[in-house]
Formats: structure tokens, sequence, C-alpha cells
DNA sequence: GCAAAAGTGTTAGGTATACACCCATGC
DNA sequence: GCATGGGTGTATACCTAACACTTTTGC
């Protein structure tokens, strides 16, 4: 395989990453300085990088986590692609955006000299077209929580009821009625009840939970 | 702005446009003849492009069906971005594939010397990707058709219920009650009686019905 | 009058919602 | 013993699903 003519390769194919993050129980994004003068000076985004030749879009989300994130086993799936042609002003880049998705261990873990955990309401005014593609990962977060087990790759390996349940109010932005929430979500058959229980907490302890399948997975509809 | 450095710009950017329409009161997808020795010859493909230096990634969609396919006013949507390496054995392309859909007038009145529309199950062994392409696309077909009014863009203006509900039984792929699918889509009050009737059958004459909106609009769930 | 598709209601079962109190633990 | 969050059931309203016959037209 050859490279395409030059006249068709007059713009450089990116990847953006915007991961999110439980951190003492609150959705955050991670983002780093952006410092490319004369036009992104003093300014944040996500964690992005481009696409070398020998991978896939995928591929490259994983690399630039690794390389500049330091992260491992982040949940990754495609989300948009901006094409606009000045969403760059330095150059022309298409930037194939990818949502990923860290537990709270890994997030916690994560402590890089730039690179940083901020609570989602903080996120405004990134560089690029970042704002955009923040809104457009919490649609796709929005839009998959009711229909998906993904609420698997935010939080710990065993976790309460109420933590799920909060993740929930969190991402949907609204309250839900406890009961009717511990009905539905354990008619679906996605958890099971470790037998443990949390330890040090100075209220009645509560049982931990585990997802049954480590994979994402279609559900009916929930909340 | 200036291009970027040469050795970020291995690869072309391309879109790539499943285009479906409805033909005969049956879905079709639109392709043509694919000749690119020495890979490509003999096979078809849908219609696809390179994207412009001056355009993004949906104009060029736009100017693609336009160009090759003398289509106008198409609803399009993006799909998804297929990026593996060896995906055109040629070169290295990375392609925005996006969702095409037209209405049975724009689809009828096309003639193209190559381009014609095929039955979505004759749809397979198609060039490139683009057997993935289409299944992506019908996927996403499946899912918007519960939760928006995105066929309106596959129907006439003025339709009838049974061509309606005819046409989310091909989309979903099993059959609906016919009493109860009326119920559910006129209280949804996104349709309206034209006053109009079918004219020219020799059955009872259905009553005209059309999308009060033009534009896409969410729903609660249909069907 | 026959063939073909249009149009129309009711019932039963299941699902969603609203709602309040007792329990176990740490301090 | 008190503060904190954990855990549980019922009654009602709503929605979904199943189901068959009459009507209008062209020929």
């Amino acid at each position: 395989m050859k490279i395409a003519p030059e006249k068709f390769r007059f713009a450089a194919l990116a990847v953006d990453v915007p991961v999110y993050g439980l951190i003492n129980g609150k959705l955050h994004g991670l983002i780093a300085p952006v410092n490319r003068p004369p036009h992104y000076v003093n300014v944040e985004g996500f964690l992005g990088g481009m696409v070398d030749a020998k991978e896939n879009a995928l591929e490259a989300a994983q690399r630039v986590l690794q390389e500049k994130g330091n992260l491992k086993d982040v949940y990754l799936e495609q989300l948009y692609t901006f094409s606009e042609v000045d969403r760059d002003k330095r150059n022309r880049v298409v930037s194939v955006a990818h949502l990923g998705l860290v537990r709270p261990d890994t997030a916690a873990a994560y402590a890089h000299p730039h690179a940083h955990f901020v609570p989602i309401q903080k996120l405004h005014d990134l560089a690029y077209d970042h704002d955009e593609i923040h809104r457009a990962a919490l649609a796709r977060l929005r839009g998959n929580i009711t229909h998906s087990t993904i609420a698997q790759f935010l939080l710990p390996r065993h976790f309460t009821l109420t933590e799920l349940q909060s993740l929930y109010e969190m991402i949907l932005g609204h309250e839900l009625d406890k009961r009717n929430f511990r009905k539905k979500i354990l008619a679906l058959e996605i958890l099971k009840d470790t037998g443990r229980m949390q330890e040090g907490v100075r209220n009645r302890p509560a049982a931990l939970y585990t997802f049954t399948t480590t994979k994402l997975q279609e559900l009916p509809l929930i909340a």
C-alpha cells in the first residue's frame, strides 16, 4: 500500500479523547494545558494527538491516552468526527473524537504533571472545538446509560446500589426514586450481589454489587 | 491557515454515502460500479469521494451526491468514521461515512447511466468495506426510526398510514399491529391529515397524511 | 357482487410511579 | 442515643398488546 497522491492529503488526521471518571463520587473530565502559539495559549483541552500511518483511529486514541495520560484499560468508543475547516486555526486537522471512561481507581491513581480531572461543570472555554466535543460526549453518555451497561466503566468493580443510582442521576440530570430504581435495575439481572459489605462507613454498611458482564451490553431501557 | 506538515498527512480523507430510498414501496440502496484496478474491478459500492481542502465532511457528502448522483435535497447525517489501515487496498483512505435518505420522487427521477438503486437484501460483496458501512447504516436507521421522525425523509410528502407502517416494518424487520400503530403514531401529533385521499386505487382509498414538521424531531418512542 | 385494502374499540395484563418507615452501624 | 445512609412493599394510574369485523372503492 502506498500513500495517497499529494493533492488529497491536505488534512492531518487526529483523535481527541474526552475522558470522564468519578472522583469523590462526582463526574470529572480529564484535560491538559494546550500550548500552540499564537492561537492557543493559556488554555486547556482534552487529550489528543495525531493518528499514525499504521494505526486506526481507535488505536491512536489508546496510544494517545497511554502516552499523554499514562492511562491504560480505558473504555473507548467512537463519538463523532469533527471536520470544520477552521476548527484548528493553525492547520486543517480533522479529528475523530472518542469517548473515554475510566474507573475511579484508574482516575485516582492518575497523577500526571499537567493533565488533571476537573468537574464537568467547569469544563468550558476549552481549546479548539473541545467545548462542542464535551457537549457531544455528555449527550452520548446520557443516551447510553439508559440503554446499556456503560455505567460499569465508570464504577469500581464493587459498588453499592446508591453509588450506581447517584451516577445515573448525575448523568441524567435529575433524581430517581430509590425503590423503583432498585427494582428495575435488579430485574435486569445485570448485577450480582458479591456477598460483601461496605467497611469503615459510619452508617449501616451497604451491600456491594458487581456487574455480571465485563462487556458493554445493550438493555431494554432503564430509568 | 496553512496545511499541516507532510509527516502528518499520510492519509486521504474521504466520504462514503450509503443512500437509501423507497422504490415501489421497498427499501433500496444506491450503488455504482467501482473500477480501481488492480484491487477493485467488477464490483460496486456506495457513492463516495474525497473531501476538499475547503469543505467539511458533510459538505463533501452533499457535493459527492450532487456530482456523482445528480442528487439534491438528500437528508444526511454523519454515521461513523472508518479508519482501518487497509480498508482501501490502494492507499490509506479514512472515510467519514454519512447516511443519506431520499424521497421516492427523488429516487424515481434518478436515472444515472451507472448508479442504480438495488434492494437492500441484495447489497453485499460491495467494494472496500462497504458491506460493513451498509450494516452500520441499517443499524442506525433502525435505531432512529423509533426515536425520531426520520421516516419523513423516506416517504413522499403525502402518504398513507399503511405506507408509513410498512416502512416501519421493513426497517424494524417485524410486523406491527395496524390499530395499535395508528393509535400510537397519531397520539404523537407529528402527522396531520391533509384532507386529501388516494386516487386511482382499486380498493377503498386511504387518507393522505403529512408530517407536521420538516425537520428531524426527537420522539419519546414509537413501535 | 367480489376482491382488496381502509378504518375502527375494547379488554386484560403488565409496567411505571408515587410514597414512608424501620434497620444497622459508628461515634 | 443519635446521626447517617441502607433497605424494603403496596396501591394506582397508565400504557401495551391482543384481537375481528365493517366500509369503501374499482372492476
